[in-house]
Order: structure tokens, then C-alpha cells, then sequence
DNA sequence: ACATCTATCTATAATGC
DNA sequence: TGCATTATAGATAGATG
């Protein structure tokens, strides 16, 4: 449209692209506020500029967010995929982290260690003394100090 | 453009309604996907139908998935969310349980005892004793088995 | 409700400033 | 470089089958 024909495909020119860009965008931005007053329909579009720059529109009484959580629950597809699965992984991660941290502290108390080997109740034994011997110093320290140990 | 003007306004009309979504949409559509080959950019485009029906446009080669990742990053607007933050919070509350359970082994192992109180002390000594005192009955139990120790 | 047609309106490519 | 103009291509409202 306009005074000679284009075919559809990457204008070269870059500062044409540029021009038709700033146009274009104008004109689908106008064609969709349009069809959303006209046929009652809330639209969202987002653009992209080959620089990386940001434009979108949204129909008012709405947002861009309402939009896309309805296309979710419409077209049943995820948009944010990854995200959400990096997320599960990192609960995942933590979560057995949590476990394993679970089973040393239940060991180290004594309890549930009927499934062990020998070598693993010796590993645990070391781990309690030591943990009593550096307890007994811990308490030498404050028995001697000249105040009270409830105010330390 | 057509045999009249019209007047950018609801068209009451339904089936006119209807039938004008048709056309404009596809016109939408059509805009959308020259501006992304003209111009090298990425767009993507999401219309409701009043009804509820779902029509949307993204350029090859990418996703919408893709482009609204890009879309939060540039615009700091988050698009997701229930579910983002009830997973976000899900890893802040194991997380903290992963801490608390971290301290309580660095304590039984006589670590970082500095910062407690006397009170605190007494009970991890507690622990660390009643620990060894299972320990030693399982130890025990063991030791009267009729096979050796590391085969069990 | 759906496809086709066409007169008319709109968007815009090229141009000029 | 960016805005205004204009001739033309493209989109579409209403009509018709």
C-alpha cells in the first residue's frame, strides 16, 4: 500500500526498516485496539524490534498478564515452561538435601540405625565424641568465666 | 475501508459482530506476520473472542513462550502468577527448614556454639548423650551377633 | 453461518522538505 | 534525521449467492 508494491520479505535497507517499522507497528497497534472496541474482544500484541527494543498493547480493562494466564488455561499450552521446571528442579535439589540432613540428625541422635553398617555406626560414634569433647570445652570455657553462664 | 465508514464502537449487531472478528482478525494476523519478516522482529499476538475462544500469532522460528520470557526481562513486568509464587515460596520455606536442620548438625558436632545460651547448651549436650547411649545399646546388640560386624 | 465480490476506505511506500 | 504529503496497494463493510 503505498506508492509502489513490496514484496514480503526483509526490507535490507536499514533505515527503511526502520521507517516501515515505526509505521507498521503504529498501524497493527491501531488495527488491534480496533478490533477489540469493534467485535468486543480483549487482544494482547507484543513486538520485538530487531534491536531488542519493546512495544506491546493490550486491550483496556485488562492486562497483558490476564490475557496470557487465560491463553494458558485455553490453549492448555505452558508459556513458561522452563521457568517453572527450573523452579520444581531447585525444590527438587533442596528438598533431598533437606532428607539427607534429616537422616544424619536422626542418626546422630540415635535413632533409625538399624539399617546401617558397621563401618557407618563407627563414623557416627566418632562424630558424636567429638561433637562432646568440643561441647566439654565449650562448657570449661564458660564455667570460668566470672559471670554467670545464664547471662552470657 | 469498505462500502462505508463505520464508527470505531461496539457493533451491536451480533452476527455483523461476528463476521467483522472474522475478517479483521485475519487482517490482525496478516499485519502482524509482514511487520515480523519486513521488518526482522518478533511478534506475537493473542485475541479472546467475546465468546471465549482463543486466536493467537507468533512468528516462526520462535515462541510465544519465547518472546514473553524476553518480554518480562525488558519490561520488569512479571506475566506469571499463582503458580511462579507459590513455587518461589515453596523453595523459600525448604530452604529455611534446610538452614535450621544445617545449624543443628553443625551443633551437635560442636561447632558454631558460640552464639548460644547456657540453656541451649545443656539440651545439645542432652541430645549428644542420649545419641551415644543408643548408639552404644545397637553397638551392643552387634557385638552378639554371630557374624562378624562389616558383614552385616 | 460461510464464501465471494466490489466499492470504498485505510495504511503506507515513496517522495519531498 | 525526522515529519508531512500523496499516490497507490491493501483491507474490508456491505451486498449477494
Amino acid at each position: 500500500m503505498g506508492r509502489g508494491k513490496i514484496k514480503i520479505k526483509r526490507i535490507e535497507n536499514s533505515t527503511n526498516r526502520q521507517v516501515t517499522f515505526s509505521k507498521r507497528r503504529a498501524g497493527l497497534v491501531k488495527k488491534a485496539r480496533e478490533i477489540g472496541v469493534l467485535c468486543d474482544t480483549e487482544v494482547g500484541v507484543v513486538i520485538f524490534s530487531s534491536g531488542g527494543k519493546l512495544y506491546d498493547y493490550c486491550s483496556p480493562r485488562t492486562s497483558l498478564s490476564r490475557i496470557l494466564e487465560k491463553y494458558q488455561t485455553n490453549s492448555g499450552k505452558i508459556l513458561w515452561g522452563e521457568k517453572h521446571k527450573n523452579l520444581s528442579a531447585e525444590i527438587d535439589r533442596v528438598k533431598k538435601e533437606n532428607d539427607n540432613m534429616q537422616i544424619q540428625l536422626r542418626h546422630l541422635k540415635g535413632e533409625d540405625l538399624n539399617s546401617l553398617q558397621h563401618r557407618e555406626l563407627i563414623a557416627i560414634e566418632e562424630g558424636l565424641q567429638n561433637g562432646q569433647t568440643n561441647m566439654r570445652e565449650k562448657q570449661a570455657v564458660i564455667l570460668t568465666l566470672p559471670v554467670a553462664p545464664e547471662l552470657i
